[in-house]
DNA sequence: CGGGATCCTGTGCGATACTG
DNA sequence: CAGTATCGCACAGGATCCCG
């Protein structure tokens, strides 16, 4: 919105009717991102094999499919190294950073999780 | 990160390495999640057919496979009216409403959005 | 080590038809 | 009107093998 409640958003003065956080949840929160972008944030910069095994349920194929999108979108910053042993590491952009009160805005509603429980639990319990 | 930038989030006292968001993300940011729940905000309570008319090219059998998911998350209400022809009308709960923040902050990052369109200019153009 | 190439499977989703 | 039921496919992602 552009000035009335303050809350939630500017509506783009958009063609009809489609959501204008839509093309940010397509790059940001497609499947793996998220882990992904958490991994080399808390971790830092860091060679492929660790992501791999701090994310652990991601195969390979995936997770270099993933990385190149996130590289492709600047979010994430890969340097290789021409050494043998070959050596390649990710690290997030000054971009990719640039989420960081988005993420913040997340974890906070985290707290909200037990009473979506509840709600599950409520919908499950009924005829 | 625990204290130390105070940025981004705090790490839950996670069993290893899972990125503590996850959950959220898969409940709020599921496929047609967001703009279903931003038609919801934006036009107020309103009728299936009202939302199918909205989104425009979400089918009615997914329409209805979300909402049930976004009712059994409380993060929805659905009222049945047994009337002839029968009405049934959808809005944002509480709980749903406590998501403004968060789709404040996305929004917010759309300015990013022309950097990420550079980002990809970028990267295409190279060998 | 860091992937690419190939094959295979699950399932999200569209299309169509039918009901209370 | 507001769904449910059924069929069918496309495609994300797993498994496996191989290469610089």
């Amino acid at each position: 919105m552009t000035e009335d409640t303050g809350k939630w958003a500017p509506r783009g003065g958009d063609p009809e009717n489609a959501c204008p956080i839509a093309p940010v949840v397509d790059i940001v929160f497609s499947r793996w991102t998220t882990p992904i972008l958490w991994a080399l944030h808390e971790y830092g910069r860091q060679r492929f094999v660790a992501l791999e095994r701090r994310i652990a349920t991601i195969t390979p194929k995936v997770l270099t499919q993933r990385l190149r999108q996130l590289e492709r979108d600047g979010l994430v910053v890969r340097t290789y190294h021409p050494e043998v042993p070959p050596r390649v590491e990710y690290e997030i952009s000054e971009l990719g950073r640039s989420l960081a009160p988005l993420f913040a805005a997340l974890s906070e509603w985290s707290v909200h999780l037990d009473e979506v429980e509840r709600a599950r639990a409520a919908y499950d319990a009924r005829p």
